[in-house]
DNA sequence: ACATAAAAGTGTACCGGTTCCACTTATTTT
DNA sequence: AAAATAAGTGGAACCGGTACACTTTTATGT
């Protein structure tokens, strides 16, 4: 194990000073003949010679790492968005680190800690909807925030990008009753979390539109993790006049709810048409093939880093942004027409 | 945006020297008075005051962070694991740094040395397979490398955690035989790569012992990424006498050649018996559920961190280390026993 | 009370880069 | 040919912590 070179080893080595070495390694900092270059690049190779990054950091804050706070990287909605944003942020230079919270706020507030210590230029997280002054104390900080999938209505500054949450709940539930359901259900996130209660109001919504009475039991919200989605199924399933179509709002819980559906011996879409917000490869392969709600997983990526990435690059937009985009309905085979026998 | 406070601002607001507010901050590095202690903290918390991580490492390397270096975090195999890696570094106070390869050696390449500038005590890896001199040169410059779920044969001083990859295919073919198949197909990774490689050995082993001659037609290598496991699916199913049942031992690949079975109309298990390596929840949600490989991600999460921490945890083991875990066979309703008609 | 030891606190060099400024040497301008 | 300008290089301060060597204060023992 040998120890690292330094600037001054190299500059030592190639008979120049240390600025020169780090002109070298900034082209555009200052003049350095062509003859020197050559011969200082030669040494640093010889040498092994690799900057260090943190030393690099300590003058200027690092414009090269973003936070990247997810709740659960084992979830494939976010594990996908992970992926993107790393090739996204690399593809600019950037380092990421990821942490994941767990949907605990305790966590959170422990990694928040740990990325205000790096100085993070920016952080872009799917925020568990606690350590509000945090938040606040991040952006006073000049952190450049972004929330991704959710957000927080009690820090209207903060950045957001997401799907319409809205929208595209208005419309499973549409499509739903368009075939003809009467009695639909919705399992969404948690009240305490925007994504459970946009979508809700979106149900609502296709709802008075369908001229339909909303059954509040029929509608439920479940926690991200633990089996609260497969149990919100089977009281579903239980209720006195029981949905003949299900919308499952709440991503992290789909195959929860579906696993709970199977054990039943719930035939979809003969007896309960179902419309899913998740869009992995395998929502095709199952039978029947489920009706599915994409994210544009790409876009939310694309938008978070650049937003998260915004401030640092120069042009501070003073005002908030607020990025929706749409998601896609698909239709596959898991929603029946009902027959109107009434 | 205010300008961050330093360990001087805090010194002189809390009217101590610098040393003292640093033994504040790292508790066991010298004395410090129950009163001005409190002092201190008071003041660091009135500033707002966050010691910055990278004048830390500037001193002493930093055993704060980790590199994972993954293929590709939209594979759920590679997004539980990395779920897993970050929660037990996390459990240790370690943070990690996330970076993918797409498989492509040139982005390797580059991500190897953002990883050396960076000085990560550790890198946990599924490497591709080239830029050996590289992996040779981070090692010597002191940095614990461990491999993950493949290995590079030509670098035999690295450490290695994975399943026993012959092993659980051996078991997986054997499995077949014991069914009564006689045409067992499989589909593995590259034959570039350790776990294409083994696996199929594995599956060779598995022939002998039932007393069946392989035969080339049936063994399929194809790229982890790409339509590739899905173009050796309809290969397979194309050739003269086709298997009636299939391993399907590249993870990366799994719902490729799913789709194209499908799309095929073949059936399973009627017409086709399957065996994947791939422990994802839908896989028991499939009809018919799938008997599978299940691979124990945690334990490979946790012992590749430990190996990665190890060296800088003082106890360096001078001889390298190399874990095999078992994967453990599921069997569940993907495998048909075969009449035996001849 | 007085010596002595332990505790508390301070000053400052250092880590490895970047950059400002001064300085020397070449090149251009008139 | 002298003066002005540009190009190339070097010296040293600085970023924000850490830790060593040292001084001052407080506690202990007889």
């Amino acid at each position: 194990m040998q120890k690292q070179p330094t600037i001054r080893d190299v500059a030592q080595a190639a008979g120049v000073s240390v600025a020169v070495v780090s002109r070298v390694l900034n082209p555009g900092s200052g003049p350095v003949a062509a003859a020197t270059r050559g011969r200082v690049n030669e040494v640093m190779k010889n040498l092994g010679y690799h900057p260090r990054t943190a030393a690099r950091e300590l003058k200027y804050g690092p414009p090269t790492t973003l936070g990247l706070l997810l709740a659960d990287v084992s979830n494939p909605f976010f594990a996908r968005l992970a992926d993107r944003v790393v090739q996204e942020a690399h593809s600019r230079g950037i380092q990421v680190l990821l942490m994941t919270t767990q949907e605990d706020d305790q966590l959170e507030s422990e990694r928040l800690a740990t990325l205000i210590e790096r100085r993070v230029s920016g952080i872009i997280a799917t925020p568990t909807g606690n350590n509000l002054a945090t938040w606040k104390q991040l952006q006073d900080l000049g952190t450049e925030v972004v929330f991704v999938d959710r957000s927080i209505p009690s820090l209207p500054e903060v950045d957001v990008v997401s799907i319409d949450n809205f929208e595209s709940a208005r419309a499973a539930t549409a499509l739903l009753a368009a075939h003809g359901h009467r009695r639909i259900g919705i399992i969404s996130g948690p009240a305490s979390s925007t994504t459970g209660r946009d979508r809700i109001a979106g149900y609502r919504q296709a709802l008075e539109t369908a001229g339909l009475e909303p059954d509040e039991l029929l509608i439920r919200h479940a926690a991200f993790r633990g089996p609260a989605g497969g149990d919100a199924a089977s009281a579903l399933l239980n209720i006195e006049e029981p949905p003949t179509a299900l919308v499952v709002a709440n991503t992290a819980q789909v195959t929860e709810v579906l696993r709970r559906l199977s054990h039943a011996g719930i035939d979809i879409p003969g007896r309960l048409s179902v419309i899913v917000f998740e869009d992995s490869p395998w929502t095709e392969l199952m039978t029947p093939a489920l009706t599915i709600v994409k994210q544009p997983i790409d876009l939310l990526a694309r938008h978070s880093v650049q937003l998260a990435l915004s401030n640092t690059q120069g042009k501070t937009s003073e005002k908030r942004n607020v990025i929706r985009v749409a998601a896609e309905l698909v239709e596959r085979s898991s929603v029946a027409r009902l027959q109107l026998s009434k």
